[in-house]
DNA sequence: CTCTATATGTGTAAAATACATATAGTTGGA
DNA sequence: TCCAACTATATGTATTTTACACATATAGAG
């Protein structure tokens, strides 16, 4: 079922990994080993085979994505994963969703930040990482203008 | 035991309101009401009453937060929070927890801005909310120079 | 017969959530 | 003054979901 309701909540831990799935099928078709490791180069550290697999069915139960076997290749068929249109509608809603997230995690650094600045002497780990973000921020801007 | 091992995951949903209530209190001590106030404004919007004073408890006792009564101004006596050196301790490493799922929310929507543009026709929405964001992290950068 | 790839069963612990109930002091009105 | 309503804190309990882990199965390709 996948939570097709509207009470998502402000956590968004509910399959976490799934709006990434989605936008990751999205851009491309991917096999499910393929998902898996291009969901590790987004973060997630350990997803289980098996659970991947069976997320992945369930999607398609809920008509999120399609599959079809593919056949061309070496080894055993593979099941080539796409998404559907009401795949899309559901990840631009759960887009919505992460990005009241987002924003709480901002506003959450923004006074963590100043927080430090105020009254924690050492915190130079942490200024550095910011540092970094804020660069990578300009860098971003300047691409889209 | 709120959870003082080093096996948090990439996913931030253990008590994901627990590091917004220690920044909080590392800024000004605060009663159980208030600090619910306060979380919804960050965007909680549902936090059971009595799961959080359970929750404020917990902490006490895992010595993050300190406590005493307050028996001025009116109504019954309310019990002052106050974060202790080993929550701020715990508020830095559940930051660094957090600022990695803040990376990943980027990504996510680095690759889902590009996505919009690309792919699908109508998303005025997202693109202006994304734009606030842009001018949002300039005026940031801007403070910080 | 081993490797790759997909698939499903099962179990457990933690987490999220909800609702009920309890205690006790404060306040305002009949 | 008594009582009801309100504020504030506190704890019990139940249910469902989530996360995670591990085992096992099928089946084609080489």
């Amino acid at each position: 079922m996948v939570n097709n309701d509207n009470n998502q909540s402000v956590n968004p831990s509910k399959n976490f990994v799934l709006p990434f799935i989605l936008l990751l099928l999205s851009r491309v078709s991917l096999h499910g080993y393929e998902l898996s490791q291009k969901l590790q180069a987004f973060g997630f550290k350990s997803i289980d085979q098996g659970n991947l697999y069976r997320l992945l069915r369930k999607l398609e139960a809920d008509e999120l994505v399609s599959s079809e076997w593919d056949t061309t290749g070496n080894g055993p068929a593979k099941r080539k994963y796409s998404i559907t249109k009401a795949g899309i509608t559901y990840l631009k809603g759960y887009a919505n969703q992460l990005e009241t997230y987002q924003a709480m995690l901002d506003q959450f650094f923004s006074m963590y930040s100043s927080l430090l600045e105020l009254y924690i002497p050492s915190f130079s780990t942490r200024d550095s990482i910011e540092k970094k973000r804020s660069e990578k921020r300009r860098n971003d801007d300047g691409k889209k203008e």
